[in-house]
DNA sequence: CACTGAAAAACTGTCAACAGTTTTCGCGTG
DNA sequence: CACGCGAAAACTGTTGACAGTTTTTCAGTG
């Protein structure tokens, strides 16, 4: 297992330029070395990494795909800021997304696909930082919604990947451990959901990946801490 | 009301070039004059709308975002190719998000949405071709999501808007006319839709929202006319 | 000291050109 | 006639340069 996020690359044989400065450019913004709202311009990215303009400004807009870069109305980048709000708004898209994907995981459940996730949840129990365990939660959904073999739910979930990773990125530097409480927590409620796809019952499998990822904009914002550093409070999504 | 489709435009200020090429673009593949799996290559295109390499090149990434381009390893590109699997394939996320949005549009339905939904429905109603009712259709649809003001579940939603289009266009080539039972159904559905959605009820909003989605799935691909010409039975998604 | 305004610096949009690779085409051969 | 095979054409990835515009700097002024 490759030590770095499974992260969506270009395309494989391509040519690696312009997926090296995406991928860089990526990492420093999860990361937190380009903090939100930080200018981005073409002739300096370009002089730091050692290529032209045109690579660079291929992934400033393969990363505004991403929604981790934003661009004003004169063509300026800037790293994306992201509130409270923001979380709540990409939370929506991942639980509708993630609902769809479990109804249809449910139908094609196996033995490979739950080997995969009860050795995931394995290592979840083991981690002992909050980060370690995001990415396993984050490697856990994307092998759900690849299972659903649904190509553009997959890529339409990938295209909001990269944000999930930067918010909790943001949470997490504020606050590296977990405890045991959240952890088990966590873990509980990913093996709720293995329970649900491999019952088949696409309702309740997509009920309990609405409730597991709800969960998470439930806890996450709780902690008090956006990503700029200021605390505030957790603007709420209806539950219906 | 412009006459031209609410089609989504680059940044509104920015250099046109780009968003010009991608617009007309975007026409020629979404009305056949550029049929699936035509080759594009970038210098044709380049002399062809009086540009350089490099806005065709953008704007042919734009559009791969939007899945009406695709491109193969070695990097050429080419109008996309839809089987009634990525038909099935791309009304599984619209139903994802159209039902969410729905869920939250009965939380702040208003008179205001009311009359722009009723009035859509009306121009609906005294249409005669597939065409009018397809571009009323995702009028009607893009009202809903953004009076869900969600930003992300919006741009989200905008990222398959095109491959809709492009779907429903190859449907209505083969098949101009509209019978006014079909007329008087999809009527009927979106006041349906309507009434879930003022009548303030998540859940009922989320249901109707999913079924009248889901019954575009079923009725479409049942015209047994592939986008390619050719006929076929659809691949069906399993409904819970 | 705050402020105005012009000059300078920086940045984006666009273009044309070059290098390496892939595809196409036509020719010769079995 | 089918089939390799090599040359030519075409295409993508990348670069550097130029024009127009925006932002920043800074000197001069009240």
């Amino acid at each position: 297992m490759p030590s770095s996020h499974p992260v969506a690359r270009s395309r494989p044989g391509r040519s690696t330029l312009v997926a090296e400065v995406a991928d860089r450019l990526r990492r420093e913004i999860v990361t937190g070395t380009r903090p939100a709202g930080s200018k981005l311009s073409e002739p300096s990215l370009a002089v730091e990494q050692g290529v032209s303009r045109g690579p660079v400004r291929e992934a400033l807009r393969q990363l505004e795909r991403e929604g981790l870069v934003v661009f004003d109305a004169v063509g300026r980048s800037r790293v994306v800021t992201m509130s409270a709000a923001d979380f709540a708004d990409i939370s929506i898209v991942r639980v509708a997304l993630e609902s769809a994907a479990a109804a249809h995981v449910a139908a094609c459940f196996d033995d490979r696909l739950r080997t995969t996730l009860e050795r995931n949840i394995a290592k979840m129990e083991a981690s002992r930082t909050l980060t370690d365990v995001s990415r396993l939660d984050l490697a856990f959904h994307e092998a759900v919604m690849e299972a659903s073999g649904r190509r553009r739910l997959i890529t339409t979930w990938r295209s909001i990947h990269s944000q999930l990773e930067l918010w909790l990125g943001s949470l997490h530097r504020a606050r590296e451990a977990i405890t045991s409480d959240t952890l088990a927590e966590t873990v509980r409620s990913h093996c709720l959901l293995v329970d649900a796809l491999a019952g088949g019952d696409a309702t309740r499998a997509r009920e309990a990946a609405a409730e597991h990822a709800g969960g998470l904009v439930r806890w996450a914002p709780l902690h008090g801490v956006m990503p700029d550093g200021t605390t505030g409070s957790p603007v709420f999504v209806a539950r219906s």
